[in-house]
DNA sequence: GTCGATTTCGAATTACCATTGAAAGGACTC
DNA sequence: GAGTCCTTTCAATGGTAATTCGAAATCGAC
């Protein structure tokens, strides 16, 4: 397909007569469009988003997407297959890191609602056009539950080793991971509920959001909540990479 | 405009030449109007839903809707408009019943809960369609935020009064209501995550989402997490009528 | 039967948006 | 210089959806 020669000065094929909106990018118009419409989808929603839109963020006009992509659709699956991938990551790397459940709970919440921060749209409407035209996300559907089983079997292993409290699992996996994504959503746009006074005051951070997050939630799944400062501490101790605390 | 005189057999005016989909109502048009956008705004999302499909569903063609609203964001605006009544209604009753601020809030989760499951959109893209387009939303936003403060204020009540934790109520206040919303989000749709298996497990109904999220939510708040069941029990007692359990 | 009011229809308009396909404009090779 | 490849533009198409407007169809009063 299309791949730039990294020697070249200027790209081959027809100059274009505009530049990107946010600058003309080194990654190609590929990657290019994807950033635009990501951004684009997040800030005015799938449905609401035109092509022509993101062919002026990418400095391109409209029929040149169909170049790259064979439909908005087609975009909007590329996006949609990459995003589980991060928390599933992650999750991975609290297998490897090991330690108490309750700390890996702790640190996964904190890193959701950083990463759905950043969330390339609203997962909502991302759910519901998904439901409606299922080829395309099997991908996604399928990273979404193995999320949601690892989530629950996580909340599930805390309560049998006597750490949670003998809560339904599924429903507390369903429950935390609804909640990192509906405060992505209030902390973001333009108007933020619920938020410091003043335009002056500051925004709570998603770092401070995650980490409120988690600390509400462990405290209400810790068979003894007295354990939620050890937690948290040795939570943001391994983001701090340092050594876990032991005996916790 | 638009009244039909209660003592006629059918109304004045040119007949139909299809029934609502749902049966005549005898609410009128207007209502009839109102009732399917509404449910349609909930089912397909509301940039999604189409005039036809709303004229289709009340038993009209798309042109008559124009008669009775002025454009497709005022039947929008008219949804709105009565969207936060029932929360803000059921928070001055908690105000005249009185008792406990962890008893008074455990019921308003439950009650948002519920309430949400019913709610006529997803409340996401809502938000962000009146982001862009300010004119018409004003008495939403209001309500809105008044909704919001005053949960932050029954959060502070418990947290002055030493019921709850030293929390940030108003970050409390965000992450409680932001979750009663995601979770509606998933306890609705054709495709139910992190539900239980098979077709024939059932699925948890609101008032089980509702309990499960007021018990964690306060779980994770009380000073004093072991008086949790107290607080059940007074919350649950309340809705079903009898008088509420003293001294707790 | 006529008239006015109300409700609804049907046809049309307008705007918008996703997509197609031919052509243009450059680099590079022979 | 011609041809090929790649990238982009331009013009157009086709479809959809919101809205407008004139007229039709009914009821009720006189």
């Amino acid at each position: 397909m299309s791949d730039q020669t990294t020697t070249s000065r200027r790209p081959v094929g027809r100059p274009r007569t505009k530049a990107a909106a946010g600058g003309t990018s080194e990654l190609g118009a590929r990657a290019e469009i994807v950033a635009v419409a990501s951004r684009l989808f997040a800030a005015k929603g799938v449905s609401e988003t035109t092509m022509a839109e993101i062919a002026d963020g990418a400095g391109l006009q409209q029929s040149s997407l169909y170049y790259y992509f064979r439909s908005r659709d087609a975009i909007l699956e590329e996006i949609l297959g990459t995003v589980n991938r991060v928390p599933l990551e992650f999750v991975e790397r609290l297998k490897l890191d090991g330690g108490p459940a309750a700390v890996r709970l702790h640190r996964l919440i904190r890193f959701d609602v950083a990463a759905l921060s950043e969330f390339p749209f609203d997962i909502n409407e991302v759910h519901r056009l998904a439901s409606r035209q299922p080829e395309g996300f099997d991908l996604y559907w399928e990273e979404r539950q193995r999320l949601n089983d690892e989530i629950e079997a996580l909340v599930a292993e805390g309560v049998e080793g006597g750490e949670f409290l003998s809560v339904d699992s599924r429903l507390t996996a369903m429950t935390l991971l609804a909640n990192d994504e509906a405060v992505q959503h209030w902390n973001r746009g333009r108007r933020r509920l619920a938020n410091r006074a003043g335009p002056d005051a500051g925004d709570y951070t998603s770092a401070e959001i995650g980490l409120f997050l988690a600390d509400l939630a462990l405290r209400g799944l810790l068979a003894r909540p007295a354990r939620l400062d050890a937690v948290r501490r040795a939570s943001l101790a391994r983001e701090a990479g340092e050594a876990p605390e032991s005996d916790i």
